[in-house]
DNA sequence: CGAGGCGTTGAATGGCCTCAACGATGGTGG
DNA sequence: CCACCATCGTTGAGGCCATTCAACGCCTCG
């Protein structure tokens, strides 16, 4: 299942490389050929069942990652046993930018459907963004977006009725997307993403259809009615 | 009010640095004499009382802060209105990080209390880590900081009972610090950042009162019965 | 075929919100 | 100096919404 190319090959475009989502759009995007040329560390790339936990809390990092395609959870935990998601990470994300700063893990990464993903040493990034102030831009960035997911998650999936937060995160869910379809995740985690419980979410997504604000287009898959869950979502 | 000061003197503890919370805990810990030479902008540092705005949402972000002294709320809004307080910053925190994206500022900064902070160009900031290793890893340590902090707010203050989080977020404010003793926020504001009204964040406080978890210390000032609270907390 | 997971739904409870009133405080202006 | 007003914290009453506990149907898998 895992398989390892060499970063050469991973630029030159060979392997499965090729294929990776936009180029542009990754971590190493501003990397030339001479920096791909002075690491000697493999990158590996593999695939996780749903379900699967890529890492937990606590676990050294060794590693960064960049998801190819499909999603991941990021979880914690509260003393009391119960779970909290965090923030969802999805394609040309990175997971694991804690272990940049020499820290372990901070939550559980979970796959949430089907993904793949890149896995780097952590060492290599850090040792390239030393002298790559282009790699160290992008790392500013991807750090500042996670923090505005993060606020985002709070303003928008943490505050106002359970409606108006299942709303938003379906709206979330297609928001960049061509069309406005999409894969809908367990009530469970549903819950979990927006600090209600099972039940609620299952109501709520169940009453949604009976208002035809979402039509089930395939198993587990949902048009959305945009602009009605827009109103509901601002109220 | 506003008093300008060289980075030559902020450096050489002349003016009001030498009084500076912690070199060691600031920004510019890392930066060299040389490297303070080469600056020609002014720092200026200057004080809020409570209430005021240091800036909003959409401004451009010419500059960055550090607070040292006091504590200010960020605030976002949602489109119904209503506001969420998604972090507080406090003493050696920095302000800003999303300018040195080129972002303007994501969030309404307000004094909470009477706040000294020190203001520096974002410029300054760009310039100097494109050089200086010790500074860029200081800058990612500040940004996984915040958002680690994101992330314990939604765990911790937006999950759970009102009690659970009142009592977490009264935790939250005595934790690292000598004393058991603290400043409460308007109800307001405690609500905004727990996500519940003014009117259950009063009866909530006064509940604990009553139980003798918070003993009125001095005007809107509390010590707080640390082990019972912890129970509350973790339920 | 039985077991287990998952989504759904029902009924009842309770916790939080809403709306309202009241006292205390502090700043303002007559 | 004091009446006046605005702000803030508190408390009450009532209602609603989410939770809790439970049951049921459907599906997959062993």
């Amino acid at each position: 299942m895992v398989k390892s190319v060499s970063l050469r090959e991973a630029w030159s475009g060979e392997a499965d490389c090729r294929n990776c989502a936009l180029r542009n759009s990754v971590l190493f995007a501003g990397l030339q050929e001479i920096d791909f040329d002075r690491i000697h560390d493999p990158i590996d790339q593999f695939s996780l069942k749903p379900g699967t936990t890529l890492y937990q809390t606590g676990d050294v990092g060794e590693y960064m990652f960049t998801v190819r395609v499909g999603c991941l959870k990021l979880v914690q935990y509260l003393p009391d046993g119960s779970q909290r998601i965090v923030r969802l990470v999805r394609s040309t994300d990175v997971l694991g930018l804690e272990a940049l700063i020499g820290d372990s893990y901070h939550h559980d990464a979970i796959a949430l459907a089907t993904t793949e993903l890149c896995r780097f040493p952590t060492r290599v990034v850090r040792d390239l963004a030393r002298e790559n102030p282009r790699l160290h831009q992008e790392l500013m960035t991807r750090w500042q977006h996670a923090l505005s997911e993060a606020d985002a998650w709070l303003t928008e999936l943490s505050t106002g009725s359970a409606r108006q937060r299942v709303a938003r995160l379906l709206l979330r869910l297609v928001r960049d997307r061509e069309s406005s379809e999409c894969n809908l995740f367990g009530r469970e985690d549903m819950g979990a993403m927006l600090g209600i419980t099972t039940e609620t979410a299952s109501r709520t997504i169940a009453s949604f259809r009976r208002e035809s604000l979402l039509v089930e287009s395939g198993p587990n898959r949902f048009l959305l009615d945009i602009p009605n869950l827009t109103r509901i979502a601002e109220e």
